[in-house]
DNA sequence: TAGATTGTTAATCGATTAACAATC
DNA sequence: TAGATTGTTAATCGATTAACAATC
């Protein structure tokens, strides 16, 4: 295993490759990093350096043992230890995170759901009721919380934002269509719908640009 | 007006600018790349040579009227025509996406939900009755869609996939955590929330490593 | 041994940033 | 005119891909 030289990109392709290799355990005991590009769709020498980047298991000739760069790629993305969470807008994306139970394979687990609207306190989804604002302070603290989920409209995230990084939240996944003004050492990750649509949208229209 | 050099990267930033200005249009008649970029917390540069690319309306020393921009902006990225598009799974997230407003800013228009569940088909979401797989034929082409939004499970993404581009479908937004294998005139953005999840995690156990 | 596959070093590519010239 | 701001050309940076050496 290398020193910690993995790029941004290369995480970013680590669970798919977990995902990947998951899906396929049983049946492929051995997998090479050849054949894991061509399934993914990605160069093979990328592969090949993205994995050698986090598992020192490849032979050559064999490839890699499945379970054992699984367990790697577990290992190095923290999927084991538990990530506690709160998620901040209980509207209807914040109802589907709180439903969605894979984030769970990579150990993020949301502990607490809140929201400013009195109409949605004490309603329950995926499992969990929803709590007052002013119930956030001690949860976080409670719970060691250091990841906050933005699910609320554009206009309250920024107050959403300041609210969690008070409670010492140092990771913020913000799904609201805004950018947030955090402290330097708050990372946040805008998961940008727009971004995306911008993309699809050109590529259809494309032709008569 | 330049040719059509807008790189991808670009072209992911411009519905965030669209965002901004429209949300400050009424107190700031006029904006300089400077001052937008930093409140984007972007490089000036950057934001100048994006501008560039869909606009020929700055002045120096004046800066960008806002209005004018945002008009660029809008008919850029193809927000005041409508792009009729149909979703699969509508489970909480593809629930979630139907009633959220928010995507007609961009010209989007969710014409018709599918699930091959028989439980889901007949309930109603954002005001539209959710229907059976069949009936997604006859759909996409008297709504002549070349748009398809997938949010079931994993194991159902690559046939919803097929379904879709055998419908004549070309650009594909993927949320379920699967590469999808597609002709290549057809586009796939993957919504890769796993990713994005790696990155704060990483973030946040970052000092450890 | 021969050959497949890994892992590394070098080359390419694209995007960002810096320096500068143009202009209102 | 002077100065602020734009837009362009050149330099830097990071990531991807290609070529090659190492190894089982």
């Amino acid at each position: 295993m290398r020193a910690n030289t993995v790029s941004i990109q290369t995480l970013r392709r680590l669970p798919l490759y977990l995902h990947y290799l998951k899906s396929i355990r049983s049946e492929l005991p051995r997998i090479s990093a050849t054949v894991l590009a061509e399934a993914l769709g990605f160069n093979d020498v990328q592969v090949r350096k993205d994995l050698g980047s986090v598992s020192g298991n490849g032979r050559p000739k064999k490839g890699y043992e499945t379970d054992a760069l699984i367990a790697d790629l577990e290992k190095y993305l923290g999927c084991n230890s538990r990530t506690p969470a709160v998620l901040i807008g209980a509207g209807n994306l914040g109802r589907a995170l709180l439903s969605y139970g894979g984030f769970s394979d990579y150990g993020l687990e949301i502990v607490a759901a809140f929201d400013a609207s009195d109409a949605v306190v004490g309603t329950s989804a995926g499992g969990k009721t929803v709590m007052s604002m002013d119930r956030l302070g001690d949860t976080c603290e409670r719970n060691s919380v250091r990841l906050g989920i933005i699910t609320v409209p554009a206009a309250g995230a920024q107050n959403a934002c300041d609210r969690l990084v008070g409670c010492g939240v140092k990771a913020i996944w913000n799904f609201a269509p805004t950018t947030l003004k955090v402290p330097c050492d708050v990372l946040v990750e805008n998961e940008n719908l727009a971004s995306s649509l911008a993309v699809l949208s050109k590529h259809l229209t494309g032709s008569g640009e």
